[in-house]
DNA sequence: GCATCCATGTAATCTGTTACATGATTCC
DNA sequence: GGAATCATGTAACAGATTACATGGATGC
C-alpha cells in the first residue's frame, strides 16, 4: 500500500519542488520562494516548515542535521526517490479541472471597480500609485530576467520571470490608458488614441 | 461610540460595494459576483451570506424579508448611510500598504517553473492548453466589456474587465512565445523573433 | 421523471497569515 | 549598544472552500 498522498496541495508540491532543485534548509527555501515562486504561488515562511514536516512524513523528502558552528544548527531536506515521482506526476499531470485559472486578488482592483465612490482625484492618485507600483515590480523582475539570463538550468524560472514581467507591463498600460481616459485624453479601450493599448514593450 | 470596524475585511467591503449598486438578495449578489469582480477578487456564495449577515450586524446594511409566490421568499439587502459612509472611506482611502499588490495563484505557473522535469510533449501540451484557457477567458471578457459599451453606469466595471482582457491577452502572447520557445523558433524574451511579444492586440 | 433554478443557510475542514518565543552571531 | 541575519518552530486566528441539508417551481 503506497503511503497514501491524501489529496495533494498544490503548495506542498511546489515546495517539494524547491526541494527537489536544491537541498536546503526550511528558512533557505522560504527565502528563495520569496524570490522566485512568490508572484505566482506566494507562501508564508511558517508554512514552510509545516509542509516540510508533512513531507517528510510521507516520506517525499528526508531532512538530515546539520552541525553548524557560529550559526544555528539547521536541518536541510533532499527530495526522496518518491517524492521526485510524485513531483513528475504533478508536473507533467494532464490538465486536471481549474489547474490552468488563475485565482488573483487585487484590492487595488476591487477598489477600482466602485470608482464612481471616489472623486476625480483619488482616481488619479489611485491610479498613479497603481502604476508606479507595478512599475516597480516590473522593474524587479527585469532584474531577475537578466541575472538568469546565462543561467540555461534556470531556464524555466526565466521564463515565469518573464511572465511577471508582461504582467506587471500590461498593468502599467491599463493605469496609463485609464488615466488618459480620465484625463478626458481617451476612450476606453479605444485603440486609435495615442499609444493606449499595445504600446510595443522592450524586454 | 461607534460601532467598532473590527479591521475592515476586503471581501466584506466588496460585498458592501455590491449591496451600494443595487440591493439584492444574497443568492443575487454571489451570482453578480460571479460575473464582475470574481475576476480580481473571487468570493464563494456560502462566504457571501456569512458577510451579509455580518454587514447587516454592524448596521452598514439594512435587510428586508420579501414575499414571494411561485418562488422561495427571500431577503434583499440595502446600503444604510453608515455604510455608504465606510465604503466612500474604503474606496477613496490613500495607498494603506500592500494596497497594489496583486496576490496570485496561479497552478499551472507554478506548474510550469519546475517544467524541467516535463517531457518536451507535456510541456507542449501545458503551454497549449494554458493558452487556449486564457483565450476562451478573454473572449468571455471581452463580450462582457462589449456589452457594457453602452452603459455610462458601469464604466468603472468596464474599465476592470479590459484589465482582466488584457491580462489575458498577455497571457495568450505569453503562451506562444514559449510555444515558439520550445519548437526552437525563438529566443526567450527576444523581441527581434517573429511576433514574440508586443503584438499589438486589438480590443 | 429528472435536471435546473431559486433561495438560504450550517458544518466541517483546510489554508494561510500574523504574532509570539528563543537565542547566538555578525555588522555598523 | 543595537539592528539585522540565521534558524526553528508554535499558537491563535482569519479567511475561504466544499459538502450537506432543504424544498418548491419550472422546463424538457
Amino acid at each position: 500500500m503506497t503511503p497514501r498522498a491524501a489529496t495533494p496541495n498544490t503548495t506542498s508540491l511546489v515546495i517539494l519542488g524547491l526541494v527537489g532543485r536544491r537541498s536546503e534548509s526550511g528558512y533557505d527555501i522560504a527565502a528563495r520562494a520569496a524570490r522566485s515562486v512568490a508572484n505566482f504561488w506566494p507562501i508564508s515562511r511558517s508554512q514552510v516548515y509545516s509542509e516540510l514536516a508533512r513531507l517528510e512524513q510521507q516520506g517525499l523528502i528526508r531532512g538530515t542535521h546539520v552541525e553548524q558552528d557560529r550559526r544555528p544548527d539547521k536541518r536541510t531536506f533532499a527530495i526522496t526517490a518518491a517524492g521526485d515521482a510524485a513531483l513528475a506526476a504533478w508536473v507533467g499531470s494532464p490538465g486536471s479541472p481549474g489547474a490552468n485559472g488563475e485565482r488573483v486578488r487585487s484590492e487595488a482592483l476591487a477598489r477600482f471597480f466602485f470608482a464612481g465612490w471616489m472623486t476625480p482625484e483619488q482616481r488619479v492618485q489611485a491610479l498613479t500609485e497603481y502604476r508606479d507600483h507595478a512599475r516597480a515590480h516590473g522593474e524587479a523582475l527585469q532584474a531577475t530576467f537578466d541575472r538568469l539570463a546565462d543561467r540555461p538550468e534556470s531556464h524555466y524560472g526565466r521564463a515565469t520571470a518573464l511572465f511577471g514581467l508582461m504582467q506587471a507591463r500590461t498593468r502599467v498600460t491599463w493605469a496609463e490608458h485609464m488615466l488618459a481616459v480620465e484625463a478626458g485624453g481617451a476612450e476606453l479601450g479605444a485603440r486609435e488614441s495615442a499609444e493606449p493599448l499595445g504600446r510595443r514593450p522592450h524586454y
